[in-house]
DNA sequence: TTCATATACGAAATCGTTTACGTCACTTTG
DNA sequence: CAAAGTGACGTAAACGATTTCGTATATGAA
């Protein structure tokens, strides 16, 4: 069904039936009834291509999802992220487009949405420092919105991240007080933005407290359970091994878990773990106390933020770029205790 | 630009640009070049919208995630499945729509879907036993490729899907082999169709070596850490507790680990552990000897093979429905071993 | 009565493509 | 040599909405 047979029907014309279901004043209550009981009837909604070529928007958004081409690997969070965006999408009649692809054709893709008009707007996901994106969709014209912030990059633009600083400070001087000297941080990629500030809190933290950093225990990589594995197995290996271990995700404290299990080590006695949490609907960390002691910050609820952010600035082009920074909580669980004597 | 400024621009129709473009044949090889030349230098490509309407033809696919309104849990599995799938649609031109919807109101998302024609086919995840879904694309005739099966579904239609109970057969009898008789289940939630089969496979090849299923040895819910935990701890709690696990995923087996290692035993020795695993790109079950003995199936592949299966359904319309079973290979790992005597 | 003003509706242009028909100048063929 | 192709390009009508102007009728004021 649409709008021309829907108007044959009604007897009316395409002009007033599309003015009736969009709700402009000069039509008449009694025909606005009935036509919206006939387009109910009828199952009728209105051709998205059409709308969009007749309005000039394209009512949706795009998520330009970037997979690494040497690992392959789809950042976990993505999932929680989409469900919080996407349920604001919806209520405010946008769709979303997704596209994967691989950190080569990063550009490409933003260029080519912008040039078939497919999106009104972009998410920026994964922002590293000095990230090239900012300034490529600045220039293109394509209203976009960021999850996290690139370091470097110096024009405004709108973002919503969580205070990662903040976050490691506080569980930096957690361990601290808790007599913690060997500190140990297992981190996301070098050069993704949100390690990096990570790394500055934890790392200005325990300068801040006499403890110098020691290179052995800082390791950056994919977050994967493997390399939360990995990491904390060679750390533990140290003659020096570290009493207390940070990590930048759940995923990577399963790995971190496992290791010094497998040492035959006793979690929050011989060595104590703090981890980020993002709530991965999946991964709860869970019960009265948590298993972890944790930064907690939903992803989901960024997700809800940041489109909520887009759509207000596609509705309103002229505004200065929006910003929010979501205080992560310390969530206090069952793997940090007192430093051990060693 | 659009196609009436490059065409004014080259001094040719719109109906010849328009042809050069997509290659045929009533054009001069001389003017193709010319037209490729100049559409290249002002980066033009067509209006998606525009396209779409003169074609009829949405050129994107509809990927349709529920979430389930209880738990708001997300399927972990998700991120590696449409990475698979997003790859096949762009080097096909298509883009990929996501709808996240609480599963309430999934058939309003199908039939809008149709309504206003935004897809021009779609992806049905999480099949559940009986799926209604099935019948109600039928019905307002929209392709559609399920991720799974539905069992109790008579009508063809077309499906990815593992061999779930071939997998559990073979792990069932792997275990058995080693000695185990007391083997636990944890499973995903009653009702998904591939938690019916991996449960049939399992009672199957019990029943088949003599061994009645205990229903205390099995657990179905949500594939979460916490599922998997609680339901470990429950079962070690039994007087006669199980030699042996098999979990649906390696989140849940994460869970699993955790409750045999707090209750002072050792997997792999005290307590086997066979999961199924799905190759997610930030859970390798990695190494040279897998962690987890698993049966192991790769949804990033399932996700390519769905998509290229659901385009040339839609390029075939009068095609008869397509199948593809996935066998599941068994990957002998660390986490078994032979049955111990109690 | 007459003119201005709402009120409720319609005709037709528009958005950016594709595509069914023409058209026109050259071969080719019988 | 006329008829029939063929090669290369153009005109204009879709596709399904929105939206800019109109227009006819009813209402109120002068």
């Amino acid at each position: 069904m649409n709008l021309k047979q829907l108007s044959l029907e009604l007897g009316l014309s395409q002009t007033t039936v599309s003015r009736a279901l969009n709700g402009f004043p000069e039509v008449s209550e009694a025909t606005r009834n009935r036509v919206q009981l006939a387009a109910d009837r009828h199952q009728y909604s209105p051709s998205t291509r059409a709308k969009g070529l007749a309005t000039g928007k394209a009512l949706a958004i795009g998520h330009v999802i970037p997979v690494s081409t040497k690992h392959e690997t789809m950042n976990p969070i993505f999932g929680d992220f989409i469900a919080g965006a996407g349920e604001t999408y919806s209520r405010n009649g946008y769709e979303m487009l997704l596209s994967i692809v691989d950190d080569q054709s990063e550009d490409d893709v933003y260029r080519a949405l912008k040039a078939r008009r497919s999106v009104d707007g972009v998410v920026v996901h994964g922002p590293r420092m000095d990230d090239p994106r900012i300034a490529l969709l600045n220039e293109i014209g394509l209203p976009f919105v960021v999850h996290g912030r690139a370091s470097g990059v110096t024009v405004p633009y709108s973002w919503v991240d969580v205070n990662n600083r903040r976050a490691f400070n506080r569980a930096s001087d957690f361990l601290i007080d808790l007599g913690h000297r060997r500190i140990g941080l297992i981190n996301g990629l070098e050069g993704m933005d949100f390690a990096h500030r990570r790394r500055n809190g934890y790392m200005d933290t325990l300068t801040a407290n006499g403890i110098a950093a020691d290179p052995a225990l800082m390791r950056s990589g994919e977050m994967t359970e493997e390399f939360g594995y990995t990491s904390t197995r060679d750390m533990l290996a140290l003659r020096d091994r570290p009493t207390a271990l940070m990590t930048s995700s759940m995923i990577l404290a399963m790995g971190t878990r496992r290791a010094i299990e497998e040492a035959g080590l006793t979690i929050g006695r011989d060595v104590s773990v703090i981890t980020h949490d993002d709530e991965l609907s999946y991964l709860r960390n869970g019960g009265d106390v948590p298993i972890f002691t944790a930064t907690r910050s939903s992803v989901r609820d960024a997700g809800r933020r940041l489109a909520e952010m887009l759509l207000a600035d596609i509705a309103n082009p002229f505004s200065q770029p929006q910003t929010e920074l979501l205080e992560a909580e310390l969530m206090v669980g069952q793997s940090t205790g007192p430093a051990p004597h060693l």
